[in-house]
RNA sequence: GCGCCCGUAGCUCAGUUGGAUAGAGCGACGGCCUUCUAAGCCGUGGGUCGCAGGUUCGAAUCCUGCCGGGCGCGCCA
C-alpha cells in the first residue's frame, strides 16, 4: 500500500505510520502520511489525503472497503471482513511460529545476564533479572536470533576471598570479619561443612566447598523457575589461560596504556569515557574492569555476533568504560550493549529490607518460591517496565498471590482447553478449515479478538527490539480480557454447527496466540485451573 | 557539582521512536452463576499526565529550566 503513496509525491519518510486504529470509530488502520507529507509537498493535509484516497480506491487493493479523511487529515482505513478470516488463517497456518519473524535470521547473540556473585543465594531483586533476562532471550529468538543464555562467575575476586574468610569464621564458630557477609546462611553453610568433611578444613578448602556448594544452589533456584543458563563461564578460565595478561598486551601495544604512580591506566577517554581507567594495580592485581575486557574478547571468539549484558542500573558508571576498552580491542563501537535495569526493593511485614548479602537479612528468590508459584513471581517481575524501580511487597504479593494477572491470564488458556474438552465429549469435531464458513464471525468479540490477534506480531516485534517483556504482558493481558468478553457473549458450542465450527476455528488461533506469548514470557499455558470456591475466600479473610 | 533512570487515578503500574476523547489491575459502589470453569463478565465513580516555558497542524511523549525520588561518580566488584 505504501508504494502507492508515490502517485506524483515524495517517497516515505521518517514518522509516516500505517498503525491499528486507536477506536474503531477510526476504521482498522490508520495513517498520518498526508500530514506529515503536507509541508513537503506544499499543499495542504486535507487535498492530500484526498489525492491519496483516490489513488489507492482506484488500485483496487485487497481487503480495502472504503477509506475516510478525518480530522485534520488521517487517513482510515476500513477493511472488509474478510480481512479478519485471513488473520484467522494465518495464525493456524503459523502454529507455534505465529508473530516470529526472521530478521535476527544469522544473528548469534550472546545474552549474559544475573551473574551475581558465587558466595550466597540469589536475593529477590535478583529474580528480576532471571525473569527479564529469560523473556528477552526468548524474545529475540522469535525474531530468529540463535540466543545463548550465560551467567558469569566471578570466582576470582576479592569478593570470594571475603566470601572464604567469612565462610570460614563461621566454621570456627567466630563472628565474620567486618567487610565481610553477615548472613545467617553462612552459619547453616558452616554447619554442613563440619557434617560432611569435620573439622580440621583449612581455609582455601572450606573456600572452595562453600562454593560449590553455592553454585549448586544457584542451579536449583534456576531451576524452580525452569530458567537453565548454556555456559556458566568462570572468571579463573580467564587468568589460568593467560587471557587478562594478552588483553593487557594488546592494549600496550595499541598504544593505549600508560603508567602512572606505580598502576597501568587505560586512556578510556580517548574513547568517550568521562576519565582513564586502571587496568593494574600498584600491587599488581588487575582491575574487574581489565577482566571484563577478556570475558568479552573470549565471547566474541567463541563466534557471536552481538553481545548483549543485563546489569543492574548500580553499574551504568561502567558502560562506557567497558565499550571503550571493547572498541580499543577493535571490536565494533557500542559492543557488548548493555540493557540496565532500575532495582527491586523488597517489602517485608510493611517495612523495606535491605538487599545485600554483605549485611545479611535478605530475602532470597527462594523465599519469594516458598511462598508463590514460579509463574506469579515471573508475572510479578514482567508487568513493569524495567526503566523503573520495582517494588517487591513480599506480603501483597503473597496475599494477593491469587488475584496475580497472570491467572487472569491462564484461565483464558484453560477456558479454551475446557471447551474442546466440551466438544470432544458431544462428539464435535473441528472439521477442515477450508470448509468452513469464516463470515460467521461477525460479532463484535469475534472481531476484536481477530483484531488482537493481527496485532501480535508488531507488539512481539517492538518488544523485541526494545527489549521491553512488559510489553507481551500487556498485550497479552488485553487479549486475556477480549477473550474473558467472548466467552461470556458468545457460546462456542450451539446447535448452530457452521457457527460452532468457525468459533472453534476461532477459539484454536486464541489458544496459538496465547501460548506463544506466555511462552515468550515462560509462564505456563495450564489446560485445567481448578475453581476457586467462594467459601474459601470468605475463610481467608 | 557531574552522569543515568523515574515522577500518569486513592494504591501498583501500562502508554514515552509526537497523533484523534489519557488506559489496566487492585481498592470503592451497583448488577450477573438451571446454559462451554464466576480465578469470569457488565456498569458507576475516580486525572492540573510533578511545575513552568518552548518546538509543532498536534505534546504524557521532543527541547530548556526548576521541584521531588532512586542509583552511580574508587588502584571495590
Amino acid at each position: 500500500a505504501r508504494a502507492l503513496s508515490r502517485a506524483g509525491l515524495p517517497e516515505p519518510a521518517e514518522g509516516i505510520g500505517l498503525d491499528p486504529a486507536r477506536s474503531r470509530e477510526h476504521g482498522d488502520w490508520a495513517s498520518n502520511v498526508a500530514l506529515k507529507l503536507s509541508k513537503v509537498a506544499g499543499s495542504r493535509p486535507q487535498q492530500l489525503a484526498q489525492q491519496l484516497r483516490e489513488s489507492l480506491e482506484a488500485d483496487d487493493v485487497a481487503h480495502l472497503a472504503r477509506i475516510e479523511i478525518a480530522g485534520p487529515g488521517f487517513l482510515n482505513f476500513f477493511l472488509a471482513p474478510s480481512w479478519l478470516q485471513e488473520v484467522l488463517r494465518t495464525v493456524v497456518d503459523a502454529g507455534d511460529t505465529y508473530g516470529h519473524s526472521t530478521v535476527l535470521a544469522g544473528r548469534r547473540i550472546n545474552l549474559e545476564f544475573v551473574s551475581a556473585n558465587p558466595t550466597g543465594p540469589l536475593h529477590a531483586g535478583g529474580g528480576r533479572w532471571v525473569a527479564v533476562g529469560d523473556a528477552i532471550a526468548n524474545l529475540l529468538a522469535t525474531q530468529g536470533a540463535a540466543v545463548h543464555r550465560e551467567y558469569y562467575l566471578n570466582d576470582a575476586g576479592a569478593q570470594l576471598d571475603r566470601f572464604r574468610d567469612s565462610l570460614y569464621a563461621r566454621y570456627r564458630g567466630e563472628p565474620p570479619p567486618e567487610d565481610g557477609y553477615q548472613g545467617e546462611y553462612l552459619v547453616e553453610m558452616a554447619a554442613e561443612l563440619h557434617a560432611e568433611r569435620g573439622d580440621a578444613v583449612a581455609p582455601d578448602e572450606a573456600c572452595e566447598w562453600g562454593y560449590r556448594r553455592v553454585v549448586q544452589g544457584l542451579h536449583d533456584d534456576l531451576a524452580r523457575v525452569g530458567v537453565h543458563f548454556d555456559t556458566w563461564f568462570s572468571e579463573r578460565t580467564l587468568h589460568e589461560r593467560g587471557d587478562v595478561a594478552d588483553i593487557l598486551d594488546r592494549l600496550t601495544v595499541g598504544g593505549y596504556v600508560y603508567e602512572n604512580e606505580g598502576a597501568r591506566w587505560f586512556r578510556a577517554t580517548d574513547f568517550g569515557d568521562q576519565r582513564d581507567r586502571v587496568l593494574v594495580r600498584s600491587d599488581g592485581s588487575t582491575t574487574y574492569l581489565c577482566n571484563d575486557l577478556a570475558y568479552h574478547r573470549d565471547k566474541f571468539g567463541r563466534g557471536f555476533t552481538h553481545l548483549i549484558d543485563i546489569w543492574g542500573a548500580d553499574h551504568h558508571g561502567q558502560v562506557v568504560s567497558l565499550q571503550a576498552g571493547m572498541e580499543a580491542l577493535g571490536f565494533a563501537p557500542g559492543e557488548p550493549e548493555i540493557i540496565l535495569g532500575q532495582f527491586v526493593k523488597v517489602v517485608k511485614d510493611g517495612r523495606e529490607v535491605q538487599m545485600s548479602k554483605r549485611t545479611g537479612n535478605i530475602v532470597t528468590l527462594s523465599d519469594i518460591l516458598d511462598e508463590v508459584d514460579p509463574d506469579v513471581a515471573r508475572m510479578t517481575f514482567l508487568l513493569q517496565s524495567i526503566d523503573t524501580a520495582q517494588t517487591f511487597d513480599l506480603d501483597v504479593v503473597t496475599e494477593q498471590s491469587r488475584e496475580n494477572p497472570v491467572y487472569y491470564v491462564q484461565y483464558a488458556h484453560a477456558r479454551i482447553a475446557s471447551i474442546g474438552r466440551k466438544a470432544q465429549l458431544a462428539g464435535v469435531l473441528r472439521a477442515p478449515l477450508v470448509d468452513v464458513d469464516l463470515a460467521r464471525l461477525d460479532h463484535e468479540r469475534e472481531e476484536g479478538l481477530l483484531r488482537i490477534l493481527a496485532n501480535y506480531p508488531d507488539a512481539l516485534r517492538e518488544a523485541a527490539e526494545t527489549r521491553a517483556p512488559q510489553k507481551v504482558s500487556t498485550w497479552v493481558r488485553d487479549f486475556a480480557s477480549e477473550f474473558h468478553g467472548f466467552y461470556r457473549d458468545c457460546k462456542v458450542l450451539s446447535d448452530d454447527a457452521d457457527l460452532t465450527q468457525a468459533r472453534l476455528w476461532l477459539t484454536e488461533a486464541c489458544r496459538i496466540g496465547l501460548a506463544n506469548a506466555l511462552t515468550v514470557l515462560g509462564v505456563n499455558a495450564p489446560d485445567e485451573m481448578s475453581r476457586l470456591d467462594r467459601d474459601d475466600e470468605e475463610i481467608g479473610a
